[in-house]
DNA sequence: TAATAACCTACTAAGCCGATAGGTTTATAG
DNA sequence: CTATAAACCTATCGGCTTAGTAGGTTATTA
């Protein structure tokens, strides 16, 4: 299940890449538009600047702006930011791996060999979609 | 993410699976093969019974054995009897539907439309993979 | 009749999620 | 130079879920 973290931040994201203007968006403004909780949002688009996706600028007048151009933004790494893995099991994560304790033997493991196939075609979906796609 | 209720579940699926014989396997078995807490496991086994996958039998040489061919079992089903729903947001979940509080138009909304591609993909992969596979 | 193993109910510790509160810094307007 | 605006930062919290534990009940077999 994507977190509503993801879900905002996507929906943020979009938002910005819809106007044809480049000019700052005030937080509030995106919060109202989305029906995000305000306060909520604020700490997304700031891990959204702080991961190189989002500019912004303080003061009146001040807001968020994107950086990149919306073609060159990944919806992979865009989610990786915000949820974090996209495997469905630490073990099959490129990004995010870990080693199951139980299973002795990951090559032998049923499960792993599943959720490897479902981590591909997730990511052929996911790889291929910018943000431009979205927007 | 996958829960541990899930894996568990499908390692002890495919452990049965793998067997020859279809004489009952007790739950203490299954759990020291796939390094499973004992009662834990038992809790899955019982919702597998409930479901139909598996059938059960009490008492001394009791246990649980597979009730269908593997063939027939797809993991599609499989894993919304013990995760849920496979799709990333409830309101492009075929099976666990439900509306986004905050989003006013599901048509237009451009985490929906992104969330019903990935869905698609992986249902593709989990309903052409049954048990026997894995196995 | 004793042992065995499934079945059932209840509880819990820990962690995460979504959100809120309140203050600090920086830029702009007048 | 002062007031305002908006990003920035820290801390906290209630509620929920997850993964597991404990302990007893029922049914089957030897």
């Amino acid at each position: 299940m994507l977190s509503k973290k993801t879900k905002y931040g996507i929906k943020a994201l979009s938002y910005l890449a819809k106007r044809t203007d480049k000019s700052p968006v005030q937080t509030a403004e995106i919060a109202r538009s989305e029906n995000i909780s305000p306060k909520f949002l604020e700490s997304i688009l700031l891990t959204l600047r702080k991961s190189g996706f989002l500019g912004a600028k303080k003061g009146k007048g001040g807001g968020y702006y994107l950086i990149k151009d919306p073609n060159e933004i990944q919806m992979t790494t865009v989610i990786r930011v915000l949820e974090g893995p996209i495997a469905m099991l630490p073990c099959v994560s490129l990004n995010y791996y870990e080693k199951c304790e139980d299973c002795p033997d990951e090559l032998t493991c049923s499960v792993h060999k599943l959720m490897i196939e479902v981590r591909d075609s997730t990511l052929k979906v996911l790889g291929e979609k910018t943000l431009a796609d979205l927007a």
